[in-house]
DNA sequence: TGCAATGTAAAACGTACGTTTTACATAGAT
DNA sequence: ATCTATGTAAAACGTACGTTTTACATTGCA
């Protein structure tokens, strides 16, 4: 495992934990078991550090993504809350965090949350036979809401948005 | 207007806009218009501060709450984002920006969404003439994600939202 | 054999943090 | 007239921040 890879494992799991502003590089440095000499050599700064995170976490995200259906896409959520946790949405968290001031944060925030509208789009598209944007918003509150509402009521959140989503998609089709 | 008024609503524009860690006590103390000895006197700390900002945006966003259909709550979170813009729910945002181990601030988020949770049980029975938890689990998940979507989405999330809750309501009152 | 490259350890950089203290002004109630 | 409460201005508290620097060790390739 290299060091890029070692650090920004390490710095996703503590700007999720703790939050941003709140992780200090000191800790940082612990947890990646390396030195701030190291560190800084592989991230630049802290906020480029934050950007990689988010870059890394969106392939990783998006690739759960990659079905043929909305109910898949709700399954793949309820994967993803029972592996990472719930503890929201890390992209609109530093960027809430940062107040929107640091460049390389808004930046793949706004990559992320545009590839996420897109994929939704089409997977509602494919699911449906048809293009159906006003639905596609619909789902994509839905997976928003559930993300969220599963950091105060647990995993039901995901279920009763997953159940939401299968009668608009079933009114849809009608 | 008295000062721990004129404090508590400095703040909450600061920690909401630019994030409670991003928010030195020094720029609260301009902003608030007081002294760093005034501020101390009257806030105690800065968590506390923030437990009593929330403290008082729940009491605000509450009383707007106080209707009798599920149409009528996505009305008021309408409302709601149009006067406060839309950065997400800042009861998550400072549990998440302080890994929940500030106690003062994680009580006051615990107490909120409480509150909430239980006020959109109440208005889906009202609404539909009996208790259905599972409807009302999906009417917050909608809330929730029209919230937060609304960060990136704009006002069309909570559109979206209204539509959605709109179909469930009917499909559970036949 | 030697020279880049890549790593560690640890001190130092200046700045900014949350909070407390010191010294002083003002105003209303007894 | 004075005491208490409430305020300001500004310095000081110790700590922690993000980042850079200094000095040194290891290793793989020419």
């Amino acid at each position: 495992m290299d060091m890029t890879t070692k650090l920004i494992a390490a710095a996703e799991r503590l700007f999720d934990r703790h939050g941003y502003m709140a992780t200090g590089m000191d800790r940082l440095t612990v947890a990646a078991g390396m030195s701030s000499r190291t560190l800084y050599k592989h991230a630049g700064s802290k906020a480029q550090l934050m950007a990689r995170v988010l870059t890394e976490r969106d392939r990783r995200f998006m690739a759960r993504l990659q079905v043929q259906s909305v109910d898949a896409l709700f399954a793949a959520l309820e994967d993803w809350v029972r592996v990472e946790g719930t503890r929201g949405c890390l992209f609109l968290r530093s960027r809430a965090e940062t107040g929107g001031d640091t460049p390389e944060i808004a930046e793949a925030v706004a990559t992320h949350k545009a590839a996420f509208h897109q994929r939704i789009e089409e997977v509602v598209a494919t699911d449906l036979g048809r293009e159906n944007p006003a639905l596609a918003e619909q789902v994509l509150v839905l997976l928003e809401g559930a993300t969220h509402a599963a950091v105060y009521r647990g995993t039901d959140a995901v279920s009763a948005a997953k159940a939401a989503a299968a009668i608009l998609m079933k009114r849809a089709r009608t």
